[in-house]
DNA sequence: TACGCAATAT
DNA sequence: AATATTGCGT
């Protein structure tokens, strides 16, 4: 059976955006892979390894986490290379471990039929194991683009320094702008600011609907945390450190893909381990206060 | 140009 | 569910 009747035109390379893994999709890429021999790139904003083993058993040359960034472009013609020297050389190992070693390597895993990648690019034990477990195509798949968050998590800490500009700056004078130049946020962005603000102002009218009678607000009341207990859990809680910088990256050549946010300070890993993007920390996970 | 807000998308 | 984006009127 074919899905594809003629001939395509003299692509050398297909970088497609996730579709839905049906079968018909996955021999599709079949297809396109094997028939037509023509390397395909999947590219997603997220993915978890059964996810990556779905397409890259089926065909898929590599697959790329969005966003993605020019540097993971540059090295993709490797794939249209791989091609040309399995259809002109049956023997290509040699050769294919000396390009291995010549560029950076794939991001997660390549199709089983190019060459395997070699453990000597694997920095850890556990990582080496994880590419073997890849190239005998039963195993997870493990990669620090897994942990990549691609939006941002308003973390209680964050968010207390978002609440402390939004008090400073007083009601009426709070704008994402002020706002953003008084947090002192690197790489946070208006947009992002603007968004936890609009929903903020949400919260606030569901939680303090009523004004005084004499039309004025009530500022104090708005905006001191202390008089909502029901945020007191995040308020209260000390500064203990002040999230300085948060990176977003501008050269995201994947379109329509969420960005991804990662600390880019002076921090080590384990000073900063309590405002991680990691949303399945309890303590520190997502903000919910109460919207 | 920035803002605010609702609707919609991811 | 939380956050991002878009569209449109100020």
């Amino acid at each position: 059976m074919s899905f594809i009747s003629g001939n395509l035109p003299g692509l050398d390379l297909i970088i497609s955006d996730v579709f839905f893994p049906t079968e018909d999709g996955l021999l599709i890429l079949q297809e396109v892979t094997t028939k037509f021999g023509i390397p395909t790139v999947i590219m997603a904003s997220s993915a978890d390894a059964s996810t990556v083993m779905k397409y890259v058993a089926n065909g898929a040359a590599d697959f790329l986490l969005k966003p993605v960034r020019i540097e993971e472009l540059r090295n993709i013609w490797q794939h249209v290379f791989r091609k040309q020297m399995r259809e002109h050389n049956n023997n290509n190992i040699m050769v294919g471990n000396n390009l291995e070693r010549s560029y950076p390597p794939p991001p997660i895993a390549m199709a089983p039929a190019a060459t395997t990648r070699t453990a000597a690019e694997a920095s850890t034990p556990q990582e080496i194991s994880e590419v073997r477990d890849i190239n005998s195509n039963n195993g997870e798949i493990t990669d620090i683009r897994d942990l990549r968050k691609s939006r941002l998590s308003w973390t209680a800490q964050l968010h207390r320094q978002f609440i402390a500009a939004v008090n400073h700056l007083g009601e009426d004078k709070a704008v994402p702008k002020k706002i953003l130049g008084i947090m002192k946020v690197k790489h946070l962005t208006r947009e992002q600011v603007a968004s936890h603000l609009q929903k903020y102002r949400l919260h606030l009218k569901k939680s303090i609907p009523s004004t005084s009678r004499d039309g004025t607000t009530l500022p104090s009341t708005a905006l001191n945390t202390q008089n909502h207990p029901s945020r007191s859990k995040y308020f209260d809680q000390d500064v203990c450190m002040e999230i300085t910088d948060y990176s977003l990256p501008k050269d995201d050549l994947s379109s329509g893909s969420e960005c991804k946010l990662e600390e880019q300070n002076d921090y080590s890993l384990e000073d900063f381990q309590d405002f991680r993007w990691d949303s399945d920390k309890q303590e520190y996970g997502p903000c919910f206060w109460n919207f």
